[in-house]
DNA sequence: CATGAATGAGCGTTCATTCAT
DNA sequence: TATGAATGAACGCTCATTCAT
């Protein structure tokens, strides 16, 4: 017996969350193809895969809520971000692009297993979108390079290609961390602030 | 009874090309977690699964050879590429940074399958790596850019960071074909040499 | 999702004993190398060989839980036989070895199926041992030997060797009733202690 | 297309030794549970396990001929060694027995392969018995009983229980020396020598 | 005499899921 | 809310054997 969101008890949100984690954890270092439900149980301690099956309608909606818990912390992780920043804050797109890719390189640089599973779970593709759910990712980036030509900021490029590009230099780092633990992000994120502010500025 | 490479019949070397193929489709079309030898022997028209493991040692030893394939024809067509384009060639790392991407895209482009079959493969993870593997792919590229700071045609920025970045570009290609099918790769590209030149000269 | 034996179902229990039984059964009806899962389960009536896989880890657990209820079983007997005798008991190291052995002989002549699948078992070699595995079964009757020597009752032959002898013997037993059904177990029995008896007392 | 034994060739039969011998040691080596054909052929640098098939029936016949042919080596050897001991001709079944214990102990020391795999495709019991067979194999010894008992020299005892006693020792040897690989051989003869002498001797 | 190619059956194991408390 | 028990399907792999030269 499933039961909707917003029924949901303490108990039940807690256990749901603490599998959602372990599912993170176990994506994170040992890739979406091993994470099934033994071996989710098994890093949450759970006595029965039975206790997953039980709070989630299927795998598919595991993974749901685990790419779903993910793009909200990433939300909620920029949004305070911004905030913290609004004092000196910086006008104009580059600024705002610098923003972007510092931010979000912060938060792959804190939260390495949630993005790892992420990424690994959008690139098995198992994910039946809401149609929305990619574009929700991609679109506040594409909105600054929009923002950008509108204002003369940027120059006249495809802001999907450009768009593309820059998040997909951001989704590599997860893979780089795998491979380069001791990656400096920081620097990660200056080369490609640098890197693509020469590339989209209007004025050569 | 495994041979190797060397000692093998034309007709052995025609079924392990046809199954080599017919895994190339079926995890470009349905993705790696669905290329099981059953999959792929149906999509093959094979009687059963056993002539698979009669013509490879193992999966592992399918999906290196696969692997192996893509990397091989990638490699003949940027070289038959080259020569193509050496008539007029252009000298300079700039021109040999715009060859490499309109290159590897046009192939990506005309190979859709193999490139798409090759990027899951590699983001699976378990490929066992020579060591080289990873780095053969990317190498290129990097030393492209190396070359191009030697000579001062390109600013100092990270040559690995950059060339990450300009590489992931390119590979996301094959998924932005899957959601995009009428997508202009010339444009594509376009876009991309233009975005990377700008951000990678040396003079601003 | 497998469980220590501590906490175990009663359920849990019933059909492992279950399959166990099975075991044991397929082992002495068409031996070890026959002794599939998927026969188990058919002579155990199971609805597939998963129900297996479901109460033991794997094979080597299924085989080492057979052998261990079998020398359960003999060292539950042992002990039993023991005490019944204990009230007219006889004193001495050769009253001993004639016990083991019309002891081991009595189980193996009321438990040829559990004999029979512990020998082959044995024999096939998969089992990894605690070290102590082999040693426990053979240590009871070295123990008789060594004791009856350091009395006096016995010559002095290699105990290992004659304890080996005379344990082979007994395991004899199981294969010669495969082929001798009506065979008289008592009388092979005192034909075994005679011989020994004969073999290793200390005055000719 | 089989061939009868008759009009066999010299190389055919070269092969089939070839294929015999590697079948043994695989056995020794590691079990009868292991012989696949499969690995008799990489043992033995066959191109494939077609060869096998080739040169016998089917595995039945390639475990008979293995069986036959480790018979025949021990016939061989025990008719060897009684022309040897002739001349210093010791006469008596104490005699005999004493020198087919250490006859037999110095085949198997000697042939430890041979004997290890005889009696494991002996315990295996998938051997299609002549119905001769095993007695073929136990008769000698049981004969040597017989006759000790006739000329008064043995006791009054069971010879089948007997034979099986004695021969069982004797088969112990290979597993032993698996597990004891620099036991003294003649010593453990000579044990069993003196322990069966004891055990069946007339005269206490 | 030898071989490469192919094959159906079976192996133990793992999968996500459902049943019944 | 939680759980132990059960399940059919699929997994990669190995088996001895047969087909066709």
């Amino acid at each position: 017996m499933q039961v909707t969101s917003a029924e949901r008890s303490a108990a039940a949100t807690a256990r749901r969350a603490q599998i959602v984690s372990s599912t993170i954890e176990v994506i994170a270092e040992s890739g979406y193809g091993q994470a099934s439900f033994a071996r989710i149980a098994e890093h949450a301690g759970l006595s029965s895969t039975r206790l997953i099956s039980y709070h989630f309608a299927g795998k598919g909606e595991l993974i749901a809520a685990v790419a779903g818990e993910v793009m909200a912390s990433v939300g909620a992780f920029m949004a305070e971000r911004r905030q913290q920043l609004e004092q000196g804050e910086q006008h104009g797109a580059a600024a705002q692009l610098r923003a972007y890719i510092e931010g979000v390189v912060a938060y792959v640089d804190s939260h390495q297993p949630q993005m790892k599973a992420l990424t690994e779970i959008l690139l098995a593709g198992t994910l039946d979108y809401d149609a929305h759910t990619d574009r929700r990712v991609v679109s506040p980036l594409e909105q600054i390079l929009r923002d950008g030509q509108a204002s003369g900021e940027f120059r006249d490029f495809d802001p999907v290609v450009t768009a593309t590009a820059i998040q997909r230099a951001i989704d590599a780092l997860p893979f780089l961390l795998a491979s380069t633990p001791d990656l400096d992000c920081e620097h990660y994120a200056h080369e490609l602030v640098t890197l693509f502010e020469l590339g989209t500025r209007s004025r050569p």
